[in-house]
RNA sequence: GCCUGGGUAGCUCAGUCGGUAGAGCAACGCAUUCGUAAUGCGUAGGUCAGGAGUUCGAAUCUCCUCCCAGGCUCCA
């Protein structure tokens, strides 16, 4: 028997028996190796542990604590959650079980219509065990597409799929099987066989590491228009230490929940009386928004813009010629009948009322770009289900702009927005930025190729311009222009898509908004809609969970609080405050009406910046104590000059304190 | 809109088998005057989300509605 040859991540070479897996490979490299290997990569492609290795290949041993291991526990995972729930269920269907970011799902369907219970998740997670326990194999078996068919006899989903991989095979059926002319299927044991590419790891007792976290309704195929599956989400991974880490990191998210800062922090509500999706910001979220507007503001016309309002409401007319009551009307709030038959919407988009403040004079050449801005309430019917704090709301100001420009002016704006855009975000503390560019829906685009050719390499360059990584969402445009989304990564790495800015070839034309050019002809101009904050609430939403609540001291409602030590002391702190106060700054007292420690206490809570103590000796030496958040180590006499000094170059540069 | 779970004092929550409402914090009052994360005592606070039903009796069981959470779908 001759030997092969493979090739090693390291790039170094081994000679292995004709025939060799990547078993006995990981075995002739090391015992250790061996006992950690779930699976290998041949050539790229992910594979089974036991798979002969063909010769000359490139192969790499896939190791537990990779993201490739993981990939394949979630999956394997996944198996013996189906496994699971056909031992409970007998004569349950199961669909698909994919691995997932941090874990899997698989989707059921119940005889009888059952549906599963939080309860069961308990039943479902002590069988699991058990069928790890059992130390079952995974075993590859191959078919053709009749025996398939026939294999999985009760199974309708698994026969949709092996039926759709035959014929029209989409990325989700391919993820399941490997050739469209044969299936694969993996048993581990007689009673439990799944259709499916693999690989798996060697046997079930590997896994284990894992927790059953929800159960879902989730739609086949994912249409809502067929039948609705059970869905059971879990986490696995390959270790306790990074089950548990995982599971921490979830409880810091939840801390870190901008409803449960809203709440702590005194800043909005939802009061059900007023419905769902609609807030209304307190005292102190009002400051914060507050703040956040009148910086924007103030970006904004340094930046060249002009500042416009509209109403609330409209007659249905605007919209007809807008198109939205064609495409968008199902978002839409129901229209209210008025004036014998006249039909009022509330607004769900500010872009028709400043194209009617362009067409209200006639523009030239020479007064583009126009550029106008509103803070601008919107208004949409998002579905029952999809209303989520702040970031999904029913009722929202967006920071909205439309800029009406020349088409050779179209690429110098574009850069300008952009760069507007980054500064700005920036400006409030997130740095970490990637832009995706999404390109023309095939089919449905209006405007001409040339149009979109150029805008798209427009926006290209322009993000490359950046210095960002751009990522593609081929086919993601809307049908009236393609946009660039900037999206930013937060405190603990997710992402949030903040700012969009969307080119549009369609509104100025439905509402005939053109502009004399210099050859005297009346030209269409390019409109570039953008918002910066999306909307308003959404980014604050989004500051409050990438600082934990803990916000830089130029946005927080109360930026000191002044404690007298003893109430013959609050006087004195009274006049700190005032002194603070008269250079802007948003200072509280409280009185000694309780022990130091509680009033401490309290003012730790409630993440102020700076809690000043005064007492006998500041009193006397005109100074401070200043514990700042964060710090559990109090600076004793600080002269109140000294202190002012530094709260106000922090504020004006928008740090936080400790930043020092 | 769909699936699963939830809604008890301002907040966070407990409430057993269906027997008639509890705690801590907050609020209010009195006392306490204190140097860096909870001073003591007292008082008040409830249509148990809303409605209907079963029952001698419902926070508890059933149905409907509203609202919230996690998913699915959606996010032009």
């Amino acid at each position: 028997m001759s030997d092969i040859e493979v090739e090693l991540p390291d790039g170094s070479r081994r000679s292995l028996p004709e025939g060799a897996s990547a078993l006995d490979l990981a075995s002739a490299i090391g015992k250790r190796l061996a006992k950690d290997a779930l699976a290998a990569q041949v050539n790229g492609q992910l594979t089974d542990l036991t798979a002969p290795l063909p010769a000359g290949a490139s192969v790499a041993i896939v190791t537990p604590a990779s993201e490739l291991g993981r990939e394949v526990i979630r999956h394997s995972s996944a198996h013996v959650l189906a496994q699971a729930v056909t031992r409970l269920w007998p004569g349950a269907h199961y669909a698909i079980g994919p691995a997932i970011t941090d874990g899997f799902y698989y989707d059921f369907e119940l005889p009888g219509g059952a549906h599963f219970s939080d309860d069961d998740l308990v039943r479902i997670d002590a069988e699991m065990r058990a069928i790890i326990a059992e130390d079952q194999p995974f075993t590859r078996s191959e078919y053709s597409i009749d025996e398939g068919l026939a294999l999985f006899e009760d199974q309708p989903f698994k026969q949709a799929i092996i039926n759709a991989v035959a014929h029209a095979p989409s990325d989700e059926d391919l993820a399941e099987v490997d050739s469209t002319s044969s299936v694969s299927t993996y048993s581990n044991s007689p009673a439990f066989t799944d259709l499916c590419r693999g690989p798996h790891v060697p046997s079930t007792q590997r896994l284990g590491h894992f927790k059953l976290t929800r159960v879902a309704g989730a739609y086949w195929r994912g249409d809502e228009k067929n039948p609705q599956l059970q869905r059971i989400y879990g986490t696995a991974w390959e270790s306790e230490a990074a089950l548990a880490a995982h599971l921490e990191l979830l409880a810091q998210a939840e801390l870190r929940d901008h409803r449960k800062l809203g709440q702590e922090l005194d800043l909005f509500s939802f009061p059900s009386e007023v419905g769902p999706g609609l807030a209304v910001f307190h005292p102190k979220g009002g400051t914060m928004r507050r703040v956040m507007e009148e910086y924007s503001r103030k970006r904004h016309e340094v930046s060249g813009y002009d500042f416009v309002y509209s109403p609330h409401i409209t007659k249905s007319e605007l919209f007809e010629i807008s198109g939205h009551l064609d495409w968008f009307a199902e978002s839409m709030y129901p229209p209210m009948e008025l004036d014998g038959g006249t039909t009022y919407y509330l607004k769900p988009m500010n872009c028709p009322f400043h194209t009617l403040i362009f067409k209200s004079n006639q523009r030239s050449y020479r007064d583009l770009p126009l550029r106008y801005f509103e803070f601008g309430s919107v208004y949409r019917y998002e579905k029952s289900g999809v209303v989520h704090g702040l970031t999904r709301v029913r009722g929202m100001t967006q920071d909205d702009a439309h800029i009406f420009c020349t088409k050779e002016q179209m690429g110098e704006e574009l850069t300008r927005t952009l760069q507007f855009v980054l500064d700005l975000l920036r400006d409030f503390g997130l740095n970490d930025f990637y832009l995706e560019l999404s390109t023309r829906p095939p089919g449905k685009a209006v405007g001409t190729d040339e149009e979109w050719d150029e805008a798209e390499a427009t926006l290209e360059s322009v993000a490359i311009a950046a210095g960002l990584d751009l990522v593609m969402d081929p086919g993601g445009g809307a049908f009236y222009g393609p946009k660039i989304s900037v999206q930013a990564r937060d405190a603990i790495g997710r992402t949030h898509q903040m700012s969009t800015v969307q080119l549009d070839f369609q509104t100025p034309q439905r509402f005939d908004a053109t502009y004399v050019a210099a050859d005297n002809t009346r030209t269409l101009p390019i409109m570039i809609h953008r918002a910066l904050f999306g909307s308003v609430e959404r980014f604050m939403a989004i500051l409050l969970e990438h600082y934990a609540g803990n916000m830089p001291t130029w946005l927080c409602p109360e930026q000191v609080r002044v404690l007298g030590v003893r109430d013959d002391h609050d006087a004195y702190a009274i006049y700190v405050a005032e002194t603070l106060a008269l250079e802007g700054v948003r200072a509280g007292v409280e009185g000694a009406n309780e022990p130091l420690g509680a009033r401490i206490r309290k003012a730790k809570l409630e993440k102020i910046p700076y809690i000043l103590v005064v007492g006998d000796d500041d009193v006397e030496k005109a100074t401070l104590g200043v514990n700042a958040r964060g710090s559990n180590d109090p600076e004793r006499g600080v002269s109140v000059a000294e202190f002012r000094a530094r709260l106000l170059e922090e504020i004006a540069t928008h740090g936080s304190p400790g930043d020092r």
